[in-house]
RNA sequence: GGACCCUUAGCCAAGUGGUAAGGCACGGGACUGCAACUCCCUCACCGCCGGUUCAAAUCCGACAGGGUCCUCCA
C-alpha cells in the first residue's frame, strides 16, 4: 500500500511502526458551531482511511480531538451569553450527530483540550526549562530559530517567511515567526500556568494528546491542507524540541472543498451546513467521488448529479438484496469465485491501496453495479448475485456508503407475493396498492 | 510583495512518457399493464504557444484563466 507524505512530498510504501497495528490522530474541530461540509471532508476521508486500514486487519488506534478552548468560542460565549463550556459541550454533540449521520465511526478517542490542561503547561514548561521557549510578560512564545528544518513540512524557506509576512510585527517575539504556546488573557476560561493567567496556543494541543496518548512517534497524522502551515509545523517542531523525534511518519492532508469559486468558511460566511443536507449517503459519496489530495468545487448542480448517482447505487444494491431475500436465497458467507467479480475486488483492493484512490475505487463499486443491474432480471442465478452482493457489502463497507437494506419480515414476504399474484391475474387496482407499500417500506 | 497548486467532453472525474477508464446529462434503440428501476448504442486531437523525445494529457519554459497559503479557518 502506497501512501503520498506530505513530508517527503512523495509516494511512499507504507509501513507501520508496530506491524499489524496503526496509530492514527487528525486534527478535529474548534467547536463554536455546526460543521459545513468542507469541514465534512477530512472527517469522511480519513474515516475511510480507517475503514480500509481496518479490513486489511490493522488494528487500528484513531484519535481525534476538540479544541473547546479558543477565542472563537470566547466570542461566541459572549455573544450568546452562554458559558463556555456549555457551548462548547453543545457543538460537540452536534458535531458527532453530524459525522454520524455521514456514517462516520464515533467510537474514537476524543481528547479535548479543557481536559488536557495540566500536560499541556507541563509540556510548555519543559520547552522553556529547554531553551526551545521564552516568557514574556506572562506571555510564551516558541522559539522557532532553534529547529534546523522549520518550513520543511509546507515547503517554506524561512527567509520567504519573514519577508512575506503581513502580520503586524509582535515587538515581544525575538522573531516574527515565533509563535504563541501560552498566552496571557483576563477574557474567558482561564488557566494557572507558572507565567500567567491564561490558555494555550492553538499549535500545542494536538502534540501533547498524541504524546500522551501514543507516547511516541504515530504511523499517520491527518488534516486539511490548511493546516499544514503553521499547525502542522509548529506541532513538528515542538516534538523535535522535546524529544527529537517526529510527530509521525505520515502526514497527509486533504485538499479543500470550493463553493463555487472560493473556499467554504465560516469566516466567509458561504457555508451549507451538514445538518441542513438531507442526501446524507449522497454527500458522502460526493466527498470521496474525487481523490482526497485535489480539491473539490461543490456546486448544486455537480451535488445533484452524485445524488443520482448515490439512488443509482441504493436501487441496485436493495434490488439484489430483496431478490435474495424474497426467494429466501441469501447466502451471507458465500465465497467470491466469479472471475470478474474476484477482477473488479481487486480493482478496488488496488485503487485503495493507492494513495486511498476512492474515485477509483468508485469506478470498481460501479463496474459491480452494472454486472448486478445485468443479472438481476435473470433467473436461476443466485449464487453470482450472492457474490455480487458479498463484493457490494465490502465495498460500501470500506466507503462507508450505508443502504438501508433489512432483512423482511414473512409479513412484507406475504404482501410480495400477493402484489407477484395479482399482477399476474392482471388485477392492477390491487397490484398497484401491494406495490404501493412496498415502495413505502423500500423494498421496491 | 513572497511561496505554491490547478486547468482532461455539456458536467463530475481517472490517468504522471507509448497514441484518452468510469459516471451523470443529451440523443438513438430495447424492456414494461402503467410507473419507477434497468439494459444496449452514440458522445474528447487532454487551456494556449514553444521546446525535449522515436513517442507527451503526462517532462521543461512562456502565456492565459482559476485557486490556496503567508493571519483564525479542515
Amino acid at each position: 500500500m502506497q501512501i503520498y507524505n506530505s513530508y517527503t512530498d512523495s509516494l511512499e510504501e507504507f509501513h507501520s511502526i508496530h506491524p499489524g497495528k496503526v496509530n492514527m490522530y487528525v486534527c478535529g474541530p474548534t467547536v463554536y458551531n455546526y460543521i459545513h461540509i468542507g469541514n465534512a471532508r477530512p472527517v469522511v476521508f480519513f474515516d475511510t482511511v480507517r475503514r480500509y486500514l481496518e479490513h486489511k486487519g490493522y488494528a487500528v488506534r484513531f484519535v481525534s480531538n476538540f479544541t473547546d478552548v479558543d477565542d472563537k468560542i470566547i466570542q461566541k460565549s459572549l455573544d450568546e451569553n452562554i458559558p463556555e463550556l456549555e457551548l462548547s459541550s453543545f457543538y460537540i454533540h452536534a458535531f458527532l450527530q453530524d459525522i454520524e449521520s455521514l456514517n462516520c465511526k464515533t467510537d474514537y478517542t476524543q481528547p479535548k483540550v479543557t481536559e488536557y490542561m495540566d500536560p499541556i503547561i507541563k509540556y510548555i514548561k519543559n520547552l522553556v526549562d529547554n531553551g526551545y521557549a521564552y516568557e514574556v510578560d506572562g506571555d510564551v512564545y516558541f522559539r522557532v530559530s532553534k529547529i534546523q528544518d522549520y518550513g520543511k513540512l509546507s515547503n517554506r524557506e524561512v527567509d520567504d517567511l519573514i519577508s512575506g509576512s503581513r502580520v503586524e510585527i509582535n515587538e515581544q517575539k525575538e522573531n516574527p515567526l515565533d509563535f504563541t504556546l501560552w498566552k496571557k488573557t483576563d477574557q474567558g476560561l482561564k488557566f494557572d500556568a507558572p507565567y500567567s493567567l491564561g490558555r494555550p496556543g492553538w499549535h500545542t494541543e494536538c502534540v501533547v494528546m498524541i504524546d500522551d496518548i501514543f507516547g511516541e512517534e504515530i504511523d499517520i497524522h491527518g488534516g486539511g491542507s490548511g493546516l499544514k502551515f503553521p499547525h502542522h509545523e509548529n506541532e513538528i517542531a515542538q516534538a523535535e524540541a522535546t524529544h527529537h523525534h517526529h510527530v509521525a511518519r505520515y502526514w497527509m492532508h486533504n485538499g479543500l472543498l470550493n463553493f463555487k469559486d472560493t473556499k467554504m468558511s465560516k469566516s466567509l460566511g458561504n457555508v451549507i451546513l451538514v445538518k441542513d443536507v438531507l442526501e446524507k449517503m449522497a454527500l458522502r459519496y460526493y466527498l470521496l467521488s474525487t481523490h482526497y489530495r485535489a480539491p473539490l468545487v461543490f456546486t448544486d448542480e455537480v451535488f445533484q448529479m452524485y445524488i443520482t448517482e448515490w439512488e443509482k447505487l441504493e436501487n441496485t444494491y436493495k434490488s439484489v438484496f430483496y431478490k435474495l431475500d424474497l426467494s429466501e436465497k441469501m447466502i451471507p458467507t458465500i465465497e467470491i469465485k466469479n472471475p470478474e467479480i474476484k477482477q473488479e475486488m481487486n480493482h478496488f483492493d488496488i485503487a485503495m491501496d493507492s494513495d486511498f484512490n476512492t474515485a477509483n475505487a468508485i469506478t470498481a463499486l460501479q463496474a459491480i453495479l452494472k454486472l448486478a443491474n445485468i443479472n438481476i432480471r435473470k433467473n436461476n442465478n443466485e449464487i453470482l448475485l450472492n457474490e455480487i452482493l458479498k463484493a457490494l457489502n465490502y465495498m460500501t463497507d470500506v466507503l462507508g456508503l450505508k443502504i438501508d437494506a433489512n432483512r423482511i419480515s414473512e409479513a412484507d414476504r406475504d404482501i410480495y407475493h400477493k402484489w407477484q399474484q395479482a399482477r399476474k391475474d392482471k388485477n392492477y387496482d390491487l397490484a398497484d396498492t401491494y406495490r404501493k407499500v412496498l415502495m413505502e417500506k423500500g423494498i421496491l
